[in-house]
RNA sequence: CGGGGAGUAGCGCAGUCUGGUAGCGCAUCUGAUUUGGGUUCAGAGGGUCGCAGGUUCGAAUCCUGUCUCCCCGACCA
């Protein structure tokens, strides 16, 4: 295809909203243009790499027994109401009326729709397993939209959903889809890693994540030095390095003290000069959504932390079997539960319920807030000075804890979820009253599990990783194009001769190739190709013609190869493997 | 929704404090020049300064209101 043809226009300059450098590469390389937050025309150069990507996907999941269909992006509210996620799914769901005052949504996703889908037709045991999915235009009003194509509000996204007899064989379909991708995300060629997550309020038990390892992911992951276990930060496992056991020592008695203007954790340890395993924070939450304080049905409760530790939010909310992680009291509730402002609140007379981190079970003689402003206790006991409700794992992991595997310590990463694998059990099939006929002529609930991966995500993740100084450096499995064409004397009759030649050979070969027959100088032309990033770039020029050789050029690396005319195919093929 | 920042030509920005005929770079168009890493020169076109009120002889600039966008957080299968 020529340039000229192709509707490219590439920018000098980077447009002031982008951050990341995935984001900033495709506005300028003319990939991606904004319509609003968070909603993208994808160029034709996008639209090729999109293509391939999906053709992929389609190839290892076709050969797997999945089947494609193309379900609505517009679903009714009556859909959404048999599972009750029409009001769950809260605002990220776009609803809307139609001329009737019938009220609609945009696709967020598919669950609903496809199980309606199957229910209808699968009667008996004999029909399953089944395993459809579709690669579609989705629709989440999120909050906030960030970096292209990374959180985006309309995106494409391939979600697969299967249907099986029973646990066993959803597991089995489950193992099937993350080899699945597994092989998807190794064709592209990323450094990726499959991680342990959190189910969220799509429902389900078991669960993984595929992330791809970038600074600018918006996951922090847990990965061992020494073993396979790897997870988002949300769900790993708090395991303290032996160090940080500390001794048991003697109860004391209790002691209040004075602590006039030390609030946080930093300033108690600046003052009293000790280090932030003497202290414990307690931090405030409610049960409820929506936390008034008038309410007379408001739930409070205090979770105990040692100093240097986070609270995690997921595990709270796993703990409770809350839907949505819990929301932190206002200063004003905390003042009104304890009577103290934060900083100087503590577990000691509250008669709310106290969940402890277990790293705080270690210790003892520990300092609290006294409940009253300025004033701190020492030589605090659980047991002895308050009783916990329950104790469990309820703070970050970070880096140098423990594997939970018993091997090795953990390492963090940064990634982009490009992937995520449910197994969902009957949720669904429920409340939607999915069922077949078993071979007793019993009727079953459908095993589900559901598979997504972030189609226009992942380009975006794979630019993220694969660039350098100068641009994109596409993957060849994914690139727009194979070979980009410099043209560099677009009046040499031999030059374009051997260019048009060049390019009518490639097609033969099925080799997608852009030629750049611009009227511009070389140096503008090079800069374009580098921005753009095709895998391999071929320079002809009349100094290279007159000489006999022409040079293919290697993206990645910037190798040259100086070859004659008559051999660029062959060097080309080889290049591409 | 809380905190911060910004709306001036297609893109990147200056001008706003201290009111006085709207500027620069890139891009675009014309003509020369150059021709293997974003040539150089000359000229041209393009903006109701986010929107609405107000103050003033006069507003991009001051005041009031409003809308939008971006960043951090909350949120997010």
């Amino acid at each position: 295809m020529k340039w000229s043809q192709c509707h490219i226009y590439t920018l000098k300059e980077a447009p002031a909203d982008a951050e990341i450098i995935s984001h900033k590469l495709m506005v300028r390389g003319g990939y991606l243009k904004k319509l609003a937050p968070g909603i993208y025309t994808y160029s034709h150069l996008l639209l090729r790499s999109l293509k391939k990507f999906e053709d992929i996907i389609r190839q290892e999941l076709d050969s797997r027994g999945c089947t494609e269909v193309l379900m609505p992006v517009v679903h009714p509210a009556s859909l959404w109401e048999e599972t009750g996620r029409w009001n769950e799914m809260g605002a990220g769901l776009l609803k809307f009326q139609n001329r009737n005052q019938h009220w609609f949504c945009l696709a967020a996703t598919h669950e609903e729709a496809v199980t309606d889908y199957i229910r209808h037709d699968i009667k008996s045991y004999r029909d399953l397993p089944r395993n459809i999915y579709q690669i579609q235009t989705k629709y989440r009003d999120e909050i906030r939209p960030r970096f292209g194509l990374m959180r985006g509000r309309e995106f494409i996204m391939k979600d697969a959903y299967s249907f099986d007899v029973d646990h066993a064989a959803a597991l089995k379909a489950y193992d099937q889809m993350y080899e699945a991708y597994k092989a998807i995300f190794s064709r592209l060629g990323l450094d990726f890693r499959i991680v342990q997550a959190d189910a969220g309020n799509i429902g389900g038990s078991q669960t993984h994540e595929f992330q791809v390892l970038a600074e600018a992911g918006e996951d922090a992951l847990l990965v061992s030095t020494d073993s396979d276990f790897a997870a988002n930060v949300e769900v790993a496992p708090a395991i303290d390095p032996d160090d940080v056991m500390a001794a048991k020592e003697e109860m004391v008695s209790l002691e209040k003290f004075s602590t006039p203007g030390l609030k946080t954790i930093q300033q108690l340890m600046d003052a009293l000069k000790i280090s932030s395993n003497s202290l414990v924070k307690t931090l405030f939450f409610s049960a409820n959504e929506g936390f008034d304080s008038k309410d007379k049905g408001l739930k409070p409760f205090a979770v105990l932390l040692r100093g240097g530790d986070e609270v995690n939010p997921v595990k709270l909310k796993n703990l409770l079997g809350m839907v949505n992680p819990p929301l932190m009291l206002t200063d004003d509730e905390v003042k009104e539960v304890t009577g103290a402002w934060p900083g100087s609140c503590g577990p000691v007379g509250l008669k709310i319920p106290i969940y402890l981190d277990n790293g705080v079970e270690k210790l003892t003689n520990f300092i609290v807030g006294a409940n009253e402003d300025g004033y701190h206790l020492k030589n605090v006991n659980v047991g002895r000075d308050f009783q916990a409700t329950k104790v469990a794992d309820l703070r970050m992991a970070k880096e140098g804890d423990k594997c939970p595997s018993g091997k090795g310590t953990l390492k963090s990463y940064r990634g982009i979820e490009v992937g995520h694998v449910f197994y969902l059990g009957t949720k669904y099939s429920q409340k939607m009253q999915a069922t077949y006929l078993d071979k007793n002529g019993k009727a079953q609930f459908i095993e589900m599990g559901c598979y997504g991966i972030g189609v226009t995500r992942t380009l975006q993740a794979a630019i993220e990783q694969c660039h350098d100084a100068d641009g994109i450096i596409w993957p060849k499995s994914i690139a727009p194009f194979h070979v980009h064409i410099c043209v560099l004397d677009i009046k040499n009759e031999k030059v374009v001769e051997i260019a048009e030649k060049l390019e009518r050979c490639f097609t033969e070969m099925r080799i997608d190739v852009l030629v750049d027959d611009r009227d511009e100088r070389p140096g503008v032309k090079f800069k374009d190709a580098d921005l753009l990033g095709m895998p391999i770039r071929i320079n002809i020029g009349a100094r290279g013609v007159d000489a006999g050789e022409i040079e293919v050029v290697e993206r990645s690396g910037k190798v040259v190869h100086k070859v004659a005319p008559d051999k660029v195919a062959e060097t080309v093929k080889k290049i591409l493997g």
